[in-house]
DNA sequence: ATCTGGCAGTCTCCACCTGAGAGTGCTAAT
DNA sequence: ATTAGCACTCTCAGGTGGAGACTGCCAGAT
């Protein structure tokens, strides 16, 4: 842990390691590396370094003679400073965008489709935050009688956001006190931003001005109640868990329990993709850099996804610490993009 | 193999042997048995009837010296004839019916909470068809315009059902088009049953009376696609699937994952929960009965559940073939007959 | 006849050992 | 600085040898 800076050669040498063992997941011996990297030196040149980069911090071996392995700060500096992003191959491009060419019905569809892509084309588990949107144009307000005093709630949001509340009223409504509701409500805001609407409600309702009927009242307060539900119904989709099943690094069972386990646990997970959304760009969790224990192995590529250059949402993929970033990156960046763009499309 | 049956004692140490096998995992042997079973005889005796067992196939052991497990053969015995059903813990079925008791705004959301609920009861994996009701009222049917000559077409059924479809149109219709058809139509069809407006709607696009104008033409064709559309929308979904991880006979991850990937394939899910539809209560699945490599060492236990006296989804639990019965079966049943009820109710 | 005690035989499991292979660290020479 | 050489270390796979757990069978008891 010396703060001493490993030189050119060395850099050079901590990549081809680092690129090796993403390949092939076994530690690396000097000898390997001496045929592999470029640079026309013996292996005990090769030794000398490695012992160097481990002083540093950015290898280690797993014991006596089991050549090197990149620590995760070593592959830190290797996503940081020395991957080469791959261009994206034409044909996975065209595979994410076909994804996307489907027409869908609910925002939740296009999240789920995004994360089953990423996981398709990465061969590691997807993850998609669903869109939460500050700002939104409502458009239609309706309700319906159900029995027993509840009403069904339908908010319609920009061009396909349908959501569905039950509301429990004090009373039975009948058809047209409710139709009449929804018209005057629809009227009143339709076409504003759904946060406006909000505060607008909780204003009215305070209020309570004279100039208004009972029926408005009612209305208004139905709305509030309408808004207020499903606030916290943020959530998020993960694809493809299966695909992990795949690393030796994993192939103990109690480890990959544990790991499930932490996907179950939404909340820890939602707290972990939070982070990623203040990011411009993709961002990289390496290890226990995303303060999980469970998720030590595992490295997490993400990238927040914009509709009009708003941060609606994250994605990514989470996987081994090994897996192939040059390859990976491009993935999440563009699906990013395009599900921004998804989102906003009619 | 031989059709020799076994007679009432062996049978009743059979019992013993697959409840203590269900209970530790292990293989039994005769001198465990003898003092685990009422019976009051030598492990010698109990060695003679195991050999009687094994060779009628419902015990084997997995090796010399190793005690005896009872086959697949011997569980059938067992759930068939031996198995005392316990009566459910009051604990456990207030556990299920407060489950229940959310409002909840779908009939998706309704089938998550039960496999959710079996899962968390039985420790095992849950798994709920989403329900596939022929008959329902019709309530309701609303359009909205999108843009890009789409529409939102909403349709009301039963208490809380709402379903979400888009359309793409031919050309651009107003909001009053919109509004016109909507109305035409619930007023000609709300009250009935989707499978008769089904029918009704061909029929009517066939026909197309002189006494209807464009606009009932228009309204029953834009119907008639948004009733089309999702019909195959079958699914079913899957809870507590890291429950199975913690059993020792899955301890290896290639059958873990073989396992999942199962799971995975909807349509051979579907097709299993599909024959338990027909059964009448209970029906339960041991090991390859179920037809699927994979899940040989898996057992379905499944009940279909009704609305109406009508067979709407099958629920059920996966886990090993060891799994507790006795404790099992009730809880699907009572889940079963509960989310009918949560169903059918407002 | 049926049951039982006894005993040899079999199989797993674990702990231990061993040799081969891989790779390192150090040293002395270039 | 770099390298060749060499002793050393550690893992891994395969093999060995009790200890323990049961069984199968036989011969004697009930």
């Amino acid at each position: 842990m010396t703060d001493a800076v490993p030189n050119e050669r060395a850099l050079q040498l901590l990549k081809t390691l680092v690129q090796r063992y993403i390949r092939e997941g076994h530690p690396v011996g000097s000898r390997t590396l001496a045929r592999e990297s470029a640079l026309d030196v013996s292996p005990a040149t090769i030794r000398n370094i490695m012992a160097d980069l481990e002083e540093c911090g950015l290898v280690s071996s797993p014991h006596t003679s089991a050549g090197r392995v990149p620590t995760a700060a070593g592959l830190r500096v290797f996503v940081d400073t020395l991957v080469a992003v791959k261009p994206l191959q034409r044909k996975i491009a065209d595979e994410i965008e076909s994804g996307f060419a489907e027409p869908v019905v609910s925002s939740q569809e296009l999240v789920t489709t995004a994360s089953k892509l990423l996981s398709q084309v990465t061969h590691l588990a997807g993850v998609v935050t669903v869109p939460r949107r500050k700002h939104g144009q409502l458009r239609q307000i309706e309700f319906l009688q159900l029995s027993n005093n509840r009403v069904l709630a339908i908010i319609v949001v920009n061009e396909r956001e349908v959501q569905n509340r039950i509301l429990k009223l004090d009373r039975n409504y009948s058809e047209s006190e409710l139709r009449q509701a929804a018209n005057y409500l629809t009227e009143q805001f339709a076409g504003n931003d759904v946060s406006d609407v909000r505060t607008s409600l909780l204003e009215e309702l305070k209020q309570a001005r004279q100039s208004m009927n009972e029926m408005m009242l009612n209305a208004i307060a139905m709305a509030q109640r309408a808004f207020a539900q499903g606030d916290n119904e943020e959530d998020f989709v993960l694809a493809g868990k299966t695909n992990l099943m795949d690393f030796a690094e994993l192939s103990d069972v109690d480890k990959l329990r544990q790991l499930f386990d932490v996907f179950n646990r939404k909340r820890d997970i939602l707290h972990l993709l939070d982070q990623c959304s203040r990011a411009d760009g993709v961002q990289i969790f390496i290890g226990k850099e995303s303060g999980y224990e469970a998720l030590d192995e595992c490295s997490v590529v993400s990238a927040p996804y914009t509709v009009d250059d708003e941060v609606v949402g994250v994605l990514g993929v989470i996987g081994p610490t090994r897996m192939a970033y040059e390859r990976v990156i491009p993935i999440v960046d563009v699906t990013a993009r395009l599900l921004g763009q998804a989102l906003k499309m009619p």
